[in-house]
DNA sequence: ATTGTTACGGTTTTT
DNA sequence: CCGTAACAAT
């Protein structure tokens, strides 16, 4: 991130008070839609076009012209990482004093958190249940029901349920499957509601749907808050679904002024339901008689260079039926969009890894670095490339931090003091650290639970229930009800403390110590980390308290592990790239079937346009220098296959482009040779039929190297394309 | 009940 | 190739 560039802006956002500053620097469009007054009203905001800008400043402008007082206006994200760069700038013009910038996730529980109690037997204190969650309790539930989780998957029905709770919302919309599949989901997904609502607990889709169901039950609350909130802004619009498209409308229902912001070519989440379509329709569906929409197209692009610009204009524009828009930059170009073939991911890695030393000798910060990447294997190769070259990295997302097991069991002990109906948490701790209660105790613990319709927690409370098991797991247990009795009244104080208390009591470090291996210290660090974190959470939250903290816990994945400052090339998926920029970009794969990725090829014209803008996302993150980058082989699940080049490469305008070979790949080739013809396979040329005892017939594509080293590189009919050394392969010519 | 072994299956992206 | 989950052994 440019450091110059933001201290410039947050030192004239400073003074931002005067409602005329706020329109300094900005150009006519972004003006217009800093003032926009009252009104629906919808900001198409190509690739680089200071989106963010525009909206941070146009929350200041609203609060400065005394429009609306801070805690009026609502501000929806896509991501936390969205929401806390925005809640930032906001903050910097001081305008931020109960404002709610969040994403439709947080914004729904913290709606939920005051008034979910008015829709049925959930309570303020209600678990959110994060996908493993979910799918855990979907995996018991189908053997509950006597199937088979292998043949009805966990992750299928989570899809299905989730597919099932939209449609309740959206007549257009399929409910269910038929068929014995859709026997199993309806059984299964009974079995979900109800032991959800026994649990007190929600998943993500619920946080949603049930917002809209207590908007649609109780009228009265979403008067409260569609009066509040005078003016609502949601970013990213192009990657909303219908559900947030309802609660959208709802909210911003009574004032109307609802203002939008976001880019159809960068739409990328149609993959788990968003739809274009709510940001194409807006004109059409938020125009009133009394008042249309006003429209703000910002065009100019403040990032990248006309080279890059430009070639991911030539890509997208292979997208059928968009509206094509003039972007158009005063940028000069710096370096030439760069394609690199590489041999193999090894190969790529080592080649970015080269290449940023380059970069770094050349003057350009290692914050100013990113390398992108289709899906989340490839990260190792590209690690490794690092590490070898002794590039410092950090990830950007990924793994998650909040997953790891020994994090989910202290969060799992927190969401017990607070929530114990949360069976699924009280199951997590209840023999960690192990304290003799295996299987056997616990079936004979929840079945003593469903005969008295209480809670697992409130079983192990219970000396009766508890009398039931024998040997160690009886002590055990007792040791676990007088724990949980102790922390009970730490629920209503601060995160660290409970933390530490329940760190101490279990001797956690201990257990931790136990399961020493390598994983052993970072285990340990990782429990510190949390520690540290929940500490600053009560800082910086004094009302927030436990509670408070598992919310944040559940919502925020990613953690701000991410420092944009920091001296060290950023890796990251090309999804969890959108909304960044980088001075110069490295986006690795392009390679068909990756990126376009064959999961999504299979879904057809669609889903090779999602493809397409995914790439197109990746190119225009890069503010000075973009290199694409492929392999012609490539190892996964442990084994290597033949790629072919990306056909987004070839879309690419030539007059852009400098395409090198890799560094690596030379060396080889020089160390090889040219062919010569001697020795094996001395009458053989490119193009030549040829015959292999074991292969078959197949096809020379390339010949290098010399006497011993001479081989080919053979496309066979059965067995796919194949590097042959000369003088084993015994190839035999037959015809050309 | 805990530990160690093997089999298995999965990897698009995120709240 | 990797990590997880079901399984067997003590």
């Amino acid at each position: 991130m440019s450091l110059d560039w933001m201290d410039v802006e947050r030192a004239r956002e400073d003074e931002g008070q005067d409602p005329a500053s706020l329109l300094e620097g900005l150009n006519e469009p972004q003006q217009r839609a800093v003032e926009h007054g009252e009104g629906p009203l919808l900001i198409l905001a190509g690739a680089g076009s200071g989106k963010t800008r525009v909206i941070t400043r146009r929350i200041a402008w609203l609060v400065a012209t005394g429009r609306a007082r801070p805690d009026e206006i609502l501000a929806i994200t896509f991501t936390n990482k969205a929401a806390r760069e925005m809640r930032s700038r906001v903050a910097a013009m001081r305008a931020a004093k109960g404002m709610w910038i969040a994403t439709f996730h947080a914004t729904c529980a913290r709606i939920l958190r005051r008034d979910i109690e008015l829709l049925g037997p959930w309570t303020r204190d209600f678990s959110i249940y994060d996908t493993a969650d979910k799918n855990q309790l979907l995996k018991t539930l189908i053997k509950e029901a006597g199937w088979d989780p292998k043949r009805f998957r966990p992750q299928v029905i989570s899809h299905m349920l989730g597919e099932w709770k939209a449609s309740q919302f959206d007549t257009e919309r399929q409910a269910a499957p038929d068929g014995l599949e859709g026997e199993v989901f309806a059984t299964v997904r009974d079995l979900y509601e109800a032991r959800m609502r026994a649990a007190n607990a929600l998943d993500f889709d619920d946080l949603l749907v049930r917002t809209l169901e207590l908007f649609r039950a109780q009228p009265g609350v979403l008067d409260q808050y569609a009066h509040r909130f005078r003016y609502v802004l949601v970013d990213e619009y192009q990657d909303t679904n219908h559900v947030q498209y309802l609660l959208t409308r709802a909210l911003a229902g009574w004032h109307g002024n609802l203002a939008v912001c976001g880019d159809p070519d960068q739409s990328i989440y149609a993959w788990r339901g968003a739809n274009v379509a709510n940001i194409l329709d807006f004109e059409r569906d938020f125009s009133t008689p009394e008042r249309a929409v006003a429209v703000v197209k910002l065009e100019q692009n403040y990032r990248s260079t006309p080279g890059i610009l430009g070639a991911a204009q030539a890509v997208i524009r292979h997208n059928a039926g968009r509206k094509e828009k003039d972007l158009w930059t005063e940028k000069e170009d710096v370096d030439p969009v760069r394609i690199v073939e590489c041999g193999d991911e090894e190969d790529e890695a080592n080649e970015i890894a080269a290449r940023i030393h380059g970069l770094r000798q050349s003057g350009v910060p290692l914050d100013e670095i990113a390398i992108f990447y289709r899906v989340n294997f490839m990260q190792r190769a590209l690690e490794r490339g690092l590490r070898l070259s002794g590039v410092p990295y950090q990830i950007v997302g990924g793994l998650e931090f909040y997953q790891r097991r020994e994090i989910k069991d202290l969060v799992s002990y927190l969401q017990v003091l607070v929530n114990p109906a949360d069976d699924v948490a009280t199951r997590r701790i209840i023999n960690v650290p192990a304290r003799g209660v295996g299987d056997k105790s616990v079936a004979l613990l929840e079945e003593f639970a469903r005969d008295r319709r209480i809670s697992l927690a409130a079983a192990i409370e219970s000396e009766e229930a508890r009398a039931r098991v024998r040997g160690v797991g009886r002590k055990g247990l007792t040791g676990l009800a007088r724990l949980l009795e102790d922390l009970g009244g730490l629920r209503d104080g601060p995160a660290h403390v409970a933390l530490v208390q329940i760190l101490e009591e279990t001797d956690y470090f201990v257990h931790l110590a136990k399961g020493e291996d390598a994983e052993g210290s970072s285990r340990a660090e990782n429990v510190e980390e949390l520690l540290a974190h929940a500490e600053r959470w009560d800082a910086e939250n004094p009302e927030g308290g436990v509670r408070g903290f598992l919310q944040e816990v559940a919502l925020v994945s990613d953690v701000d592990g991410w420092d944009p400052d920091a001296e060290r090339v950023s890796l990251l998926t090309l999804h969890s790239s959108k909304g960044l920029e980088f001075g110069a970009v490295f986006l690795a794969g392009c390679e068909e079937e990756l990126l376009p990725h064959v999961l999504a090829l299979e879904e057809g014209d669609g889903g090779l346009e999602e493809e397409r803008r995914l790439f197109y996302v990746g190119m225009t993150r890069a503010k000075e220098r973009l290199c694409l980058s492929w392999a012609r082989t490539r190892m996964r699940f442990g084994e290597t296959s033949w790629r072919e080049p990306s056909r987004f490469l070839s879309e690419l305008p030539d007059e852009l482009l400098e395409t090198d070979e890799s560094e690596a790949e030379a060396r080889e080739a020089d160390v090889l040779g040219d062919f010569d013809g001697a020795g094996a396979g001395a009458d053989l040329s490119v193009g030549d039929w040829v015959e292999h005892d074991h292969f078959g017939l197949g096809q020379i594509r390339s010949l290098e190297g010399s006497a011993v080293n001479a081989r080919a590189t053979v496309q066979f009919r059965e067995a796919g394309q194949r590097i042959l050394l000369l003088q084993y392969a015994n190839l035999k010519r037959v015809g050309n």
